[in-house]
DNA sequence: CTGAAAGCGCTAACAG
DNA sequence: CTGTTAGCGCTTTCAG
């Protein structure tokens, strides 16, 4: 193992100034750190992660808690993971993986070992029982999901009120006038809560401005809840032709469904999905979508912490700005028979 | 934070005596370790993860190294992910999570600066850059996946040569005699080598012990290459009622393509996938698969690391037996008309 | 069975 | 602009 020392010793300098080259925390001669620079890269030196973090009390270590219960969509927590450990080495920083098998007190073992400067939590739940403890050991944090109370917690999340709305004036641009919107599963409901709500806020709001009348259902997951929901739909409003799905599970079926009941996509019926692009890409026909913005949420849940760590107060709501991506699926409303 | 020194004090031993109690490394009267345990818990002491690195040149950590290109199918690499931390939480060790976006020399950081004390590679390629450097730091690793040359290394993997047999097994007990295995497109048979050739072989040699007479082409994942592939084996071989699969991206393709030209699934035609378990319950019919073992490749690498550090000598190839799951889309083959 | 004490490699005062 | 040095908290000899 190459030691600071000597590395010191090599470049004929003291052990502090070699330190210094490295952090950039007082100035050094140009000379100097030339003939440091030259030693470190001759003798392959590495900092010891141990010894720095013992000295200095940072570990430069951010920790990411994922959860075990997978019913966020995969591949967006994997993208999340991936944007938060590159921007965490853009700040010269590493992410440690920690899965919620361990239970909430891996919070405090994090915190009182010294093994992270700051904990990232995802796929936070309403009530989420990581976050008193989190409050208890004032660790840096950021929260990706909004709990019930968020006060004083830095918490990033897609803003679902703005969503709800983009997709009410995509219809209403398009000339939609009677318009639904299918939902998450009551269970998505309960756990989760806010999101799905803030979605049904933003776009009754907004299909109000516009003039729209429009309908709200929860929807199971499966092809026969999909299929009942969907012709109590066209029951009640045999008129409704814009529709948005907040729920993977459903979009699948609701389109062949409407392809079976004569509804052509997008010549009849257009359809707004709230999902992650993989899933609005792989739809036939490929789905007009509001998506998940997987890769900024991670990097800001990373900037937070890093904010948080030069002391500044991030506390708060980052709401990230929804983006409605025209696809396929939706088109203008058919001409009132 | 509490410090060892702190718990010793308050238990009334050396800090040395707290540090065996911790490691176990000698033997204590039960009265002190008592002692020593109350006092850890009342203080609700943490070794510090820095310090502990730094005397003992441990970190107990495991570095896990994932591809930013995710050919891989997601939800599996995360499922190996979530595998190898809960395994390595069993081992008091953490995983600290590397993307390839950093490039190899992620590797050498690593090693050097005592961050972590093995490194995984996960969704290794034939000719990976990361390999040489692995070999030059010496360090403690598993692949999963095998390189061009393993020599000298632990690797893990499913075993595709058994993969394939047991396939074609599954096919000749049903009555099926002439058969075809649709692969991978071909950019995969370049990457990746090794995992479509081996499948291959199994499969071959045991369709020619089980007297089938069988086919094989590589496929690409559009509909119109699937198409291309089906309609020129039909043409070559229609009596063909045995279909293996080892493309996800064909899969539905497939299924819908075989619907189309009127062979019925599995009355007609028994199509075994190789996939994880996800892709084959999703697909309608639920396919009849042999599974990516996920948890177990993860467990397993694990495993290995954790035995080169203590000492033992795992180099060679860790190949898992694969398991066939019936579901839907096979059947006895229909009797020739 | 238990203590005392010497570092592990680095950072950050404190000196100059 | 550079050097000296006292720890950071823990492990592990060496003594007893």
């Amino acid at each position: 193992m190459v030691t600071l020392a000597q590395v010191a010793r090599h470049a004929g300098v003291s052990p502090s100034t070699v330190s210094y080259v490295l952090s950039g925390k007082r100035s050094i001669s140009e000379a100097t750190r030339r003939r440091v620079e030259h030693s470190i890269a001759e003798l392959g030196y590495h900092p010891h992660a141990g010894a720095r973090a013992l000295a200095s009390n940072r570990s430069n270590v951010i920790a990411l808690m994922i959860p075990l219960r997978t019913d966020m969509f995969v591949p967006v927590m994997m993208e999340i993971a991936i944007s938060i450990t590159t921007t965490a080495r853009r700040y010269a920083h590493d992410v440690l993986l920690l899965t919620s098998e361990e239970g909430p007190s891996a919070v405090k073992r994090v915190a009182g070992s010294g093994l992270a400067d700051a904990i990232i939590l995802m796929d936070v739940e309403l009530d989420d029982e990581r976050i008193p403890l989190l409050r208890q050991t004032g660790a840096a944090a950021a929260l990706i999901g909004l709990p019930a109370d968020p006060s004083g917690l830095s918490c990033v999340d897609l803003d679902f009120e703005a969503t709800g709305a983009v997709a009410a004036d995509h219809l209403a641009d398009l000339g939609h006038r009677e318009v639904a919107l299918i939902g998450a599963a009551e269970t998505v409901y309960r756990r989760h809560t806010g999101f799905a709500e803030r979605t049904l806020a933003g776009f009754g709001r907004r299909a109000a401005e516009r003039g729209l009348s429009f309908l709200h259902r929860p929807c199971g997951g499966s092809h026969e809840a999909t299929a009942g929901t969907l012709s109590r739909i066209l029951e009640e409003r045999p008129g409704t032709t814009g529709f948005v799905v907040q729920n993977e599970a459903a979009l699948p079926h609701l389109l062949s469904l409407l392809r079976q009941v004569g509804r052509a996509v997008p010549e009849d019926a257009s359809v707004v999905a709230i999902c992650p692009d993989d899933v609005a890409l792989h739809a036939s026909p490929q789905l007009t979508s509001v998506s998940i913005p997987a890769e900024e949420m991670g990097r800001r849940a990373v900037e937070l912490v890093m904010a948080q760590a030069s002391g500044e107060d991030t506390t708060g709501l980052t709401l990230l700005a929804p983006t409605l991506t025209v696809r396929e699926s939706t088109g203008p409303a058919p001409h009132a028979g």
